[in-house]
DNA sequence: TATTGTTATACTCTATAACTATA
DNA sequence: TATAGTTATAGAGTATAACAATA
């Protein structure tokens, strides 16, 4: 992307602006954390999902990401390469595959979370903590209940 | 894209996630309110970068966005197709193209940005006035002061 | 018939490279 | 030579449609 000269005032206050711009920004800071981990961003949440749970299979892995199953396809593919995952037709319906972490993913995840918990803090250094725990508070209401009001 | 189930915990914590989700929520109720007005939510971003600013070659007007010159180039086509945005060669260097609003696209332009202010009242629909206001404010410095540490 | 995983394909957004006209 | 606008092209990311295996 070119060089961002700043927006003028109108745009500064814009909140797609400053969503779409944060997002990226704290998107370089994780896909730079990752890198000596072997794994991009996207791949985390994929691990974050199958993490600590019973078994899934990739189409209700696919739901909880919120991704379509024929993506999923492809993330679990280049997980499956890098050894971190495994795939197993699941004996109780064999049209369905159950996807787990193996040993080097559930080591590689432990690295990066701590990786990523480290690109958080990068990215929230210029607020207060406590403007930071405001920040993703207020983030998850709109995420998790928007349609509710308050929590 | 798929219907989100809702990840894990693990997942409701991560900022990227929280980031990515808020922006397209976001987006999407502005493609909404901007829907009757005939533009979409990155051609407002280009007018209200146009808007209220002596004259602009597409090239300034892409460095303040952050987007790439070619990119301009389309969005300005389709502004220009609607009549919203004119095209000169700039007499002093006739190399550049100066581009401002037209009539109509001020008006548009005005329409526009009472649609997304709405859009982004729906948005904020679930937390206070003041959680609002800190979330706008904590965006803001962390995407234009992303290494100063507060204001 | 419906569902899961898969493949092929297409679409959106954006960038890089090369062309043109001007400087 | 260098720059502004343009065009052609390519890549990333994602979705839809169609197929095989299974239910």
């Amino acid at each position: 992307m070119a060089r961002n000269d700043g927006p003028g005032p109108e745009l500064r206050e814009n909140l797609v602006y400053l969503l779409k711009h944060a997002q990226q920004r704290m998107a370089e800071l994780l896909a730079d954390a990752l890198k000596p981990h072997g794994i991009e961003g996207r791949e985390l949440g994929v691990m974050l999902t199958l993490a600590g749970r019973e078994p899934m299979s990739q189409q209700q892995a696919a739901q909880r990401l919120g991704i379509d199953r024929t993506t999923m396809v492809a993330l679990l593919d280049a997980l499956e390469g890098k050894g971190l995952v495994s795939r197993h037709p699941d004996a109780d319906d064999r049209r369905r595959n159950v996807v787990e972490l193996t040993g080097a993913g559930r080591e590689t995840l432990r690295l990066a979370m701590a990786a990523s918990a480290e690109a958080e803090r990068v990215f929230l250094t210029p607020v207060s903590p406590r403007t930071a725990q405001e920040l993703r508070g207020a983030l998850q209401v709109i995420v998790f209940q928007p349609d509710g009001r308050d929590s």
